[in-house]
DNA sequence: CTGAAAGCGCTAACAA
DNA sequence: TTGTTAGCGCTTTCAG
């Protein structure tokens, strides 16, 4: 493998020189021209593990994510990547289940790495243990107070799902959610479709589901609410709205199995509006969240404070949500 | 930030003896002891990049892929990411959109960073460019020689579709693929649709319909077909395969537009099997890859690969796919 | 088992 | 502009 220096050798130049044409600072034209037939001749690649190791810095950016598993966090992962890419930073993929320890282990990691900072989307204490010093932006989580904030307006989310249910002519409301991983996002979800249910002084009732690894929990429960509501009074006009796509779907799929359905027997309304694909059109009415936004908000602070990490207040940025029509809600049919 | 230099002081120890001590080789338990205590006082943590340069060697893999967002290929990052993490490696994603010039600087990178290794799953001519001293395992890619393959049996897959339909009492079957991205994987399904059809005087046809960025002309491409099936005489006996679960999905939500109800007007079976996420039960019949058992292969044969590089027949490793029985397929009644 | 010393390949400061 | 030189922080001989 040749180096530097053998470059230099071949050029004639000294390596100083080859340096600085690697680093487009300017060079004599005629050594340009022997600097580029030596790296061609010798098949030179320059070795970014000493530049870094010099520099001491290094354009790794370690995305800490749940999963990818799941289309909101395919399609951010994706955004995310496309955004670093366009200012060339590199990403480590690091994959947490959701789990604080290996959270914590990956933060270890990029110390030990010295990467140029993080981007995290996690539900755990995780702020706390990482050096204030390190560039982290955080998605989704509340502000612990170091760090910039990137998230959807989960609240507005939670009251768009009531509004769009109740203005659909639902007498009953229903939010599911989760027993288990209580993030504030969710806190957040929940808290917004009661306010707008008390406000408006809608019947409206929440439950709390397994989640998690014990999916088959959910789906009896979730069975043995649906079949109470389809024995109710008012079982034409019902609502429910999820703390997420996954449980809609899940419902979704009971529901059919239990030959009720959906926008008829009630009507539902998920929460992240994850597309499959780029091209893909969900059938599940949703909150979407505004993926590319987020990415792309999150990439950009992220590099500010990889650049000069002078800001002083500490950014919360907050982005809209909309109301994504699929096919598990009746269409509002204008009165005019 | 504190260095070697300072624990070996701060220990009083020389810094070969710190080094020791952070690679489990044998020291001094009273030695231990202070480097222990001074790495703590002083928040000592390793500058991986310099033990890199030093070491000439990284754990760090690059993943060639030509998306996340789709649930295949999400779902094969996620299995690889876990895969490589349990033996220590970690993952850079890199995203290609299926465009060679971006593979190829992925590759350059890979050449710059010293990478242990690259994992790949390109549909270009990418492995004539990586020196064939990088240790590659390419997955779903036809063998160009150097490399180890790892792919689903995509031909037995092709077979198995047509064979699923014929057995479920199609009497015309139809295979759409793509009229652009024509890879080998792509081809070996058709071939295999085909071979069946033909072994078995099956009344078949092929479709190549527009993909990738042309949504809107697959599409109307699919209309025509389902409009001409609709009105055909054997409406009744239609089994479509397609060389997607991206493209059946297209399909069934065409369908769905046109009223045609799957399966009762035509069954219908897609390719991949994707799962939305690990407790997906997806509605749509089609040909499973076992994407786990990729990635494990994948992720083995490369840590084979990495750690001795004196294999001399070069792997190909192909795995069954299986048919996962959904909605848009009739159930087979027994004759008993 | 430990300490001293060489050097991985590069950049940046300085002098020419 | 260019050449010279001093490290970045670590691992790894080699002598002791």
């Amino acid at each position: 493998m040749a180096n530097m220096n053998d470059v230099a050798r071949e050029a004639n130049v000294s390596r100083g020189t080859v340096s600085n044409y690697l680093n487009k600072n300017k060079v004599r034209p005629e050594a340009a021209r022997r600097i580029e037939a030596a790296i061609s001749k010798l098949h030179y690649v320059r070795n970014a593990t000493a530049r870094e190791l010099r520099t001491q810095r290094s354009n790794y950016v370690v995305f800490i994510v749940p999963t990818v598993w799941t289309p909101f966090f395919a399609e951010l992962t994706y955004d995310i990547q496309a955004a670093l890419q366009a200012l060339e930073y590199k990403m480590i993929l690091c994959i947490s289940n959701s789990n604080y320890d290996e959270e914590k282990e990956y933060v270890d990691m990029a110390n030990e790495q010295k990467v140029a900072g993080i981007i995290s989307i996690s539900y755990s204490q995780l702020n706390d243990y990482v050096d204030p010093h390190m560039p982290l932006v955080s998605i989704e989580k509340e502000p612990t107070g170091h760090f910039p904030l990137v998230s959807s307006d989960n609240y507005a989310g939670g009251r768009m799902a009531a509004e769009e249910l109740d203005q659909r002519g639902c007498k009953r409301l229903i939010f599911i959610g989760s027993k288990h991983l209580a993030s504030d996002a969710m806190k957040a979800r929940q808290a917004g479709f009661t306010d707008y249910c008390q406000e408006l002084h809608c019947n409206f009732s929440i439950y709390h589901f397994a989640s998690g690894r014990h999916i088959q929990d959910f789906r009896n429960e979730a069975r043995d609410l649906l079949q109470q509501l389809r024995n109710g009074a008012d079982a034409k006009n019902i609502g429910i709205a999820t703390s997420t796509d996954e449980y809609a779907l899940e419902i979704f799929r009971i529901a059919e199995d239990m030959k009720m359905s959906v926008p008829e027997h009630f009507q539902l309304i998920g929460f992240d509006g994850g597309k499959i694909s780029a091209n893909d059109q969900p059938f599940l009415s949703s909150i979407r969240q505004p993926v590319k936004q987020i990415a792309d908000a999150a990439v950009a602070e992220f590099n500010k404070l990889a650049e000069n990490k002078t800001s002083v207040e500490v950014p919360r940025i907050m982005l809209p949500v909309s109301f994504y029509e699929g096919k598990t809600t009746k269409r509002i049919v204008s009165n005019q």
